[in-house]
RNA sequence: GGUGGGAUUCCCGAGCGGCCAAAGGGGGCAGACUGUAAAUCUGCUGUCACCGACUUCGAUGGUUCGAAUCCAUCUCCCACCA
């Protein structure tokens, strides 16, 4: 049985992989950025731009797709690829971000969560059994694990409970059937717990998931935390398999995690902040929408080859947010998803060429 | 020409003798955002030497211990009547 994921190179001087994923629909090359599309949208941008702007992979979430439209509607439609005319490859999240995020509309049980619904408050339980099966009628190319991303801060003994139980129904997720193709990964949990994260990523090897991912990060804790803990969490994770890094994260966070040898990341960063007006320039971001740029009549970025770049000024962008405009929403969006996949074809190159340090240190 | 009504801080608009630098919107400005309850949310928005002081509510002059609030005159708006 041939892998569904293959290492081309590995960076000489840090733990950095170059990749290639490879989906019933298609090649993801790695190391990877997976634009967010909760709601079966990439929020402001249209599947056809997506693919112009070079994404192979986007996300979906299961607890919204669930909620709305639901599942007799997506899978009338055939599953969420034909639903949403999404032809590359796409990847669910399972939920197991909701039990965090929602937590005050949820109640944990042994077998899942109840929930309360955020659009109207009715009841409805999401588990491992139930995430899986919500995943299969998406027929989500890569489905994950039904998990609980652990708050932080987290004392040991609630990191060690809450571990515990997403193990399980981590096994019992991987115990679900899928549809014939359909990929599946686990999820490392255990806080900041560097005896909780090997625990978990040990456990979670022995189960012969696809990939595997490191979810509860970019939860509030700081920075180097989360560096550290990749320092001694990713060594215990299959070398030969795909490691994804969830939520996560800012340019410096994803340079320094790919050079911890994490291969796939998402992060909702891009889209939201180009909904509220800030584009990401070098190493960093400006407030497109501020008064400062009234008369700018430069790009975002000079450098930047994006079309919303390349065709129009910071002080016409921000005059469309001043009003209200939806095009500045789309076109601060567009740019920074085009910046995301640039940089993440930059770190692809440079670790093919072996210029991956000289590209780390530009975001120190 | 007559009779009513009105002029409030960037705008609209409350206030109708002290608890008013003045409600509430809007606008403006700034910040936050990490497996999306988010085209959202938060803060600031008279000046300054800013836990206090000073200037402000069309203009001027009064009444009063004290006025955006009462009186007089003036200026400008609006409505209706000729």
């Amino acid at each position: 049985m041939t892998s569904c994921f293959e290492i081309s190179r590995r960076c000489p001087e840090t733990g950095a992989r170059r990749g290639r994923l490879t989906t019933r629909h298609g090649t993801v090359e790695t190391p990877v950025f997976m634009p967010v599309g909760t709601r079966g949208t990439v929020k402001a941008m249209t599947p056809g731009e997506m693919e112009e702007l070079g994404a192979e992979i986007i996300l979906g979430n299961t607890y919204h797709l669930f909620l709305r439209p639901g599942l007799e509607i997506i899978g009338r439609a055939g599953g969420l690829h034909r639903f949403s005319n999404w032809r590359c490859s796409l990847l669910t999240d399972s939920g197991g971000f909701q039990v965090f995020s929602l937590a005050k509309l949820r109640k944990i049980t042994p077998d899942g969560v109840k929930f309360a619904s955020h659009i109207d408050g009715s009841r409805f339980f999401l588990g491992p059994v139930e995430s899986m099966h919500i995943q299969r009628v998406l027929d989500s190319d890569i489905v994950m694990a039904f998990d609980e991303c652990t708050p932080y801060p987290a004392t040991f003994a609630q990191a060690e409970k809450s571990l515990r139980m997403t193990l399980r129904w981590e096994r019992m997720s991987f115990e679900q059937e899928l549809n014939p193709g359909q990929l599946r990964f686990g999820i490392v949990q255990g806080s900041l717990y560097r005896d909780l994260r090997i625990h978990s990523a040990r456990e979670l090897a022995a189960i012969d998931f696809d990939g595997y991912s490191i979810g509860g990060l970019s939860v509030g804790e700081p920075e180097e935390a989360m560096f550290e803990c990749l320092d001694y969490t990713v060594p215990e994770m299959p070398a030969e398999k795909p490691r994804y890094l969830m939520g996560v994260g800012t340019p410096k966070q994803i340079v320094e995690a790919v050079a911890r040898g994490v291969d796939m990341f998402d992060c909702v960063m891009p889209t939201r902040l180009g909904r509220h007006g800030s584009a990401f320039v070098g190493t960093t971001t400006i407030p497109v929408k501020a008064g400062r740029y009234a008369e700018d009549f430069t790009p975002i970025d000079p450098n930047c080859e994006c079309y919303a770049c390349r065709n129009f000024t910071r002080a016409y962008i921000r005059h469309l947010f001043n009003v209200g405009e939806i095009l500045g929403v789309r076109l601060v969006t567009l740019h920074n998803i085009h910046y995301f996949l640039t940089l993440m074809r930059r770190i692809r190159a440079a670790i093919e060429n072996g210029t991956f340090s000289e590209l780390r240190r530009e975001f120190a």
